[in-house]
DNA sequence: CGGTCGGTTGAGTATGCTCAATCCACGTGG
DNA sequence: CCACGTGGATTGAGCATACTCAACCGACCG
């Protein structure tokens, strides 16, 4: 199947939907087609509340989803690593901000009015349907670790899934701090730090660089731990 | 926009799918085209595990899908009623299971190959696609639910989104029982009936009819404690 | 009338939270 | 080169929210 890339993402540029049905003539390119863009550890990529003109793909680095209530609790729904598509929405505004979890690199794409641009794309259409119904499997998933799990199976969890992602073997850095971990599981950054801890303290993982690196050493176990 | 209905639904018939290209002919409708199907209460339509054959559309009634671990715990991730599409999967098999909270009556479409269809059926595309993003948005606002609010907010919001999706002024009949009010908000059912009946003492709700009736007295001072 | 199912209420407890101190790595400036 | 400040992580003590276990209630049904 094709991928997303800056080519692909511009047969779905809204000038060229608009000229559909009048007349074939070449498509004019906007600034905005598969933009390259960088941004530094902890800048906002769109804010809550913004207009959802864009979706964009993960070349390198992290992004968090992440909603904050009125007395400054926050949830950060999922991470977005390389190779991930996010911000698409289904209404005219994002409802979750997105931010730079370390240096980040995305590719921008122009996507306002998704439902009209899947039907004037098919076939890019079966691709983001496809990239869409990931995210709400994962979300599925997710809600049922925040709902019924235990710290414990949380981090267990949450530690397999990033291995999966991102490792090469049993050895990873994670990405993101405590605060990061514990709004995106549903705890305390105490909680989490106690339970990676004790989970090295039981021989299950080892954590070195400021607990930043995280090496996985009893993988059975750890999938035992998450009670699926 | 159109909707789904068993009309549009032999639309997309894999077996009109595969025609296409080679000839022209009339497509071979088949039993499972928008099928209209009973369910009692408690009747499971499809299990985990189970092929993802067919996606669904409420006609009356209520769904429940949920996921079940090892040791009994259940998360229920959504309720659907009328009018609710559900059933659309990413892989080739159902994650979580769907049964029927109350009786129910539901359309039925054959559906295999989810992204294939977008991609030949872009005006249906559209619409399935807003239906998912629409999924996901919930999912999203239920994750923050789940990972950060207290009993008491859970329920506030439980009972305005309820009372938003099928309650004609301030009082609705709550379909689901307890249990399935205590998966899906990430508590135990006692948690769900002391904060209900606390509430009423409050004066925020009135209760009925073996606390299946509820009356929102102070819609005002249930959205304070949704803490959106 | 007895049994079952769903809901409510009570008493005691555990898990994870709050508040607070401490630690450590790192970057900056004297 | 070292003192200092800062941000992130860890650890500890006490506590609160929601859980567990258990009894009880009321409606419904055979």
């Amino acid at each position: 199947m094709q991928t997303i890339t800056a080519a692909t993402a511009r047969q779905f540029n809204p000038a060229a939907v608009m000229m559909r049905g009048t007349a074939t003539m070449p498509r004019r390119p906007t600034a905005e087609d598969g933009v390259r863009r960088n941004f530094s550890k902890g800048e906002e990529l769109y804010a809550e509340g913004d207009a959802a003109e864009f979706f964009y793909k993960v070349v390198s680095g992290t992004v968090r989803i992440c909603k904050v209530l009125n007395d400054g609790r926050r949830q950060i729904e999922a991470f977005h690593l390389a190779g991930d598509l996010f911000g698409l929405e289904h209404g005219s505004e994002h409802r979750f901000a997105a931010e730079a979890v370390d240096d980040l690199v995305v590719v921008v794409y122009r996507g306002r009015h998704l439902e009209g641009l899947v039907r004037d794309n098919p076939d890019l259409g079966g691709q983001l349907m496809s990239s869409v119904l990931a995210s709400l499997d994962r979300a599925r998933d997710h809600m049922v670790l925040l709902g019924r799990k235990s710290a414990r199976e949380k981090i267990a969890s949450f530690l397999l899934d990033i291995a999966a992602r991102l490792a090469d073997g049993d050895r990873f850095d994670l990405p993101m701090q405590r605060a990061d971990i514990a709004d995106h599981l549903g705890l305390t950054i105490e909680t989490v730090s106690r339970t990676l801890t004790q989970m090295a303290r039981d021989g299950l993982i080892k954590l070195a660089a400021c607990g930043r690196t995280v090496v996985l050493n009893n993988r059975d176990q750890l999938e035992a731990l998450e009670a699926a």
